[in-house]
DNA sequence: ACTGAAAGTTAAGATGT
DNA sequence: ACATCTTAACTTTCAGT
C-alpha cells in the first residue's frame, strides 16, 4: 500500500470513476504531462491495483430488476461437501456474488433474476438440487439505498 | 429490453469483461467493420444499457482486506427515521452498499474496513451513532468463493 | 444498417533533463 | 521521476451502397 504516493492515489481514484479519462485528461487535472500518467498507469496495472477495465451495464434495463440475498447453511461440514458447493455455485448463472461466512451461516449468495417466479425456479431446479444443503433463508431487495462501485482510498 | 439483437448481446458482453477492447478489436469478433460497432456502442450509452466504465482495483492492495455484511433492523418504522438512516449510511465511507429489504431485517449493508479493529470503530462511532437502530447483527466474509463484476446477458 | 476512407486524437515508446 | 517529441494506432465522422 505504500507503494503508492497521493498522485497515485488520485490516479486510482479517477480511474475507478471513470476509466474513460485520457492520459491528456488525467495529465491536466494530475498537474503532469502525459509521460509520467502513462507509466504510472502501467505500473498500477503491472502491481495488480488495477485490476480490469469493465462496462457497467444496467440490469433494469436488461430485464434482471430482482435482487435477492440468500443465506445457506450446510448440513456436514466435511471438506468434500463444502468443495462440491462452492464448485456447483460456481456453474449457476443466477448467483453474482458468494461469499464463505462467519457464524451459523455458512454462504451468502447475493442473486440476480428476472422476476419472483424466476427466483422460484432457481431455488426450486437449480439451488435445492445442491446436495448436503441444510437451511435456506432468502431476502429480497425492496430498494438499493447505496451502491458504491469503486472504493475509499486513503 | 428487445431493443437489443444479438450482436448488441455480444458486445455488451465483451464491454463488461473488458472496456479497453478497441473498436477495432470487437468489429474483428463480431465479424462487421468499425462504424457499426461504434454506432451500436453510442447507442447502447445513450440508451443507459452502458451506465459508465471504471477500473476494477484490488480492495486488499488497497488495504481493506475485511468484508462484513451487517444487517440492521430500525426500532420504529416512521418515513421520517428511515429517510434519516439512509441519509447517514450514503455519508458513510466504509459502506460500499445498503439495501432496504423485506423481511424482518430492514437493512442490509455490505462493509469495507482494514482491520477488525477499524469495523469496531466503525460500528461503535458511526452506525450505532445513527438513531432508531433496534436489532444491528454482523457476520464476516471468510472466503470470496465467486463474485461476478457484468450480468448474464439472455 | 453496413462499407470504406479521411481527418482528428490519443497511445506508446524513445530520448533527454 | 518528469518533459518533449515522434509515429503508430485508434476514434470519430462522413460520403456512398
Amino acid at each position: 500500500m505504500e507503494q503508492l504516493d497521493e498522485t497515485d492515489k488520485k490516479l486510482l481514484r479517477l480511474l475507478q470513476e471513470d476509466a474513460k479519462l485520457t492520459t491528456k485528461e488525467l495529465a491536466a487535472q494530475l498537474g503532469l504531462t502525459l509521460s509520467p500518467i502513462y507509466e504510472r498507469i502501467k505500473r498500477l496495472e503491472g502491481l495488480g491495483f488495477i485490476k480490469q477495465y469493465v462496462a457497467v451495464l444496467d440490469k433494469n434495463l436488461l430485464g434482471q430488476p430482482i435482487t435477492a440475498f440468500c443465506q445457506v447453511s450446510m448440513r456436514y461440514h466435511d471438506k468434500a461437501f463444502i468443495d462440491k458447493f462452492e464448485e456447483e455455485i460456481k456453474k449457476l448463472e443466477e448467483v453474482q456474488e458468494c461469499y464463505h461466512m462467519a457464524g451459523q451461516v455458512d454462504f451468502l449468495l447475493k442473486i440476480h433474476v428476472s422476476s419472483l417466479d424466476g427466483y422460484h425456479n432457481f431455488v426450486k431446479y437449480k439451488l435445492s438440487e445442491i446436495e448436503n444443503i441444510g437451511v435456506l433463508n432468502s431476502t429480497f431487495v425492496l430498494k438499493e439505498i447505496k451502491h458504491n462501485l469503486g472504493y475509499v482510498i486513503h
